[in-house]
DNA sequence: CCATCCTGATTGAACGACCGCTCATATTCG
DNA sequence: CGAATATGAGCGGTCGTTCAATCAGGATGG
């Protein structure tokens, strides 16, 4: 929870306060703005503190944009659960869980795209540290989707690619929403593609088809 | 095709030969270092020419770049027909251009994430330009799809969506690179995803369960 | 109870480096 | 020779980062 970020600052409530107003500023702008067109006089102008004091809390911009992305992702991870938490029945659980997780997306939509553009922008080690806290996330949707699978809801096929198609669905929701928005509500959109995915798009005809087509699958 | 960005030289041919020089090595650069930490003289080193030289055919650093989206988007649209041309069948078309389409990304993997980092960097008409290019592109995937569904080969699900789900499965390919290389080999990526659109997860237990669950679709 | 001191937090001016873009000049070629 | 094309030094501006100076507030001692 507390990141491998230094602080000159001892006094842990007042980093944990000072990140805070950090964060919340620069999420704000790099939103907005981007990474590089966002200044740290800009940041510090927001957060109501002067340029020089950021450098107390963090060694780098990037750093800033680590705890950015740190606490987008932490958010997700925070409110998924919550989600179904009450549920028992394996399937309904997931499908809360999905269900949750577009509308997490949807409430941190440019946050969700600021991942997407500038998670480049880390030194690998940092970049690390941000997808490797992606994958603790999808692994809470993978563990359910393999629940699922056990309970006999769902077929014998392979949980991480139905992992990533639900996650990327639920990103996808930002990343092309200057496309979707004049389309779809949110929940049109998520039930069309849950329907997508549970029943599968061919007919019988489609089926047979298909059999002709279809390559292998080896693993 | 010659766009919309304006140049000083006349000889048109000259253009096309120096922005090829310029696109080419702006590429390469913005897809390794990004946008922002690309210098104009390292493209002009790059691509063998003068820093100032560049400016006689293109107004801005960011009308290089738009020339770079163009292009990978253009590399889409003319690589995509040509692997479904020779094909009467609709059904066969669509995979075959499935398939091709999660080719042409694998190829073009770093510019393809180079388009989700930075064309929220563009102006707003820039951007609009590139969006709009995306759709064509997604056009000729919809309209197989369509195609498909007039067959009587899928059922009728929101051709919109679909189209999405597809075009997200290629995309996710790159964007997700790091997280797939080491699992899978773009075949399988591409079957699994086929299998899973094609099929649905659910067994017939589960799309009784579903039935229970789900949300009505409107539109 | 006040004056003094001390430590850690805070400020913002300034440094140094960088970079997009221009323009006076050079080169090329018909 | 002259028009079109090409060069690259340099201008003007920006921005990340540092650091000497200031401030706050608690401890100390009279």
């Amino acid at each position: 929870m507390t990141y491998q970020v230094k602080s000159t600052v001892e006094d842990t409530d007042l980093v944990e306060k000072r990140r805070g107003q950090i964060v919340t500023a620069a999420t704000k702008l790099f939103a907005t703005n981007g990474f590089f067109r966002t200044t740290i006089k800009d940041i510090a102008g927001l957060a109501g503190i002067s340029q020089g004091l950021i450098y107390q809390y963090v060694t780098d911009k990037e750093d800033v944009l680590l705890l950015v992305l740190l606490d987008v992702l932490d958010g997700y991870a925070r409110e998924l659960p919550a989600a179904f938490e009450g549920i028992a029945d394996p399937f309904g659980r997931a499908i809360a869980a999905i269900r949750a997780y577009a509308r997490v997306v949807d409430r941190r939509r440019k946050a969700t795209i600021l991942a997407y553009r500038s998670t480049q922008s880390l030194s690998e080690n940092r970049r690390a540290i941000i997808q490797n806290r992606e994958l603790e996330t999808n692994q809470i949707l993978g563990t359910l989707l393999s629940e699922c699978l056990t309970e006999g809801v769902i077929r014998a096929v392979n949980v991480d690619i139905l992992t990533y198609q639900i996650v990327m669905m639920a990103h996808s929701w930002a990343l092309k929403h200057w496309y979707f928005k004049s389309r779809f509500t949110l929940e049109q959109y998520v039930e069309h593609n849950l329907d997508l995915l549970f029943h599968g798009v061919l007919t019988e005809t489609g089926k047979a088809r298909w059999e002709g087509l279809r390559k292998p699958l080896l693993p």
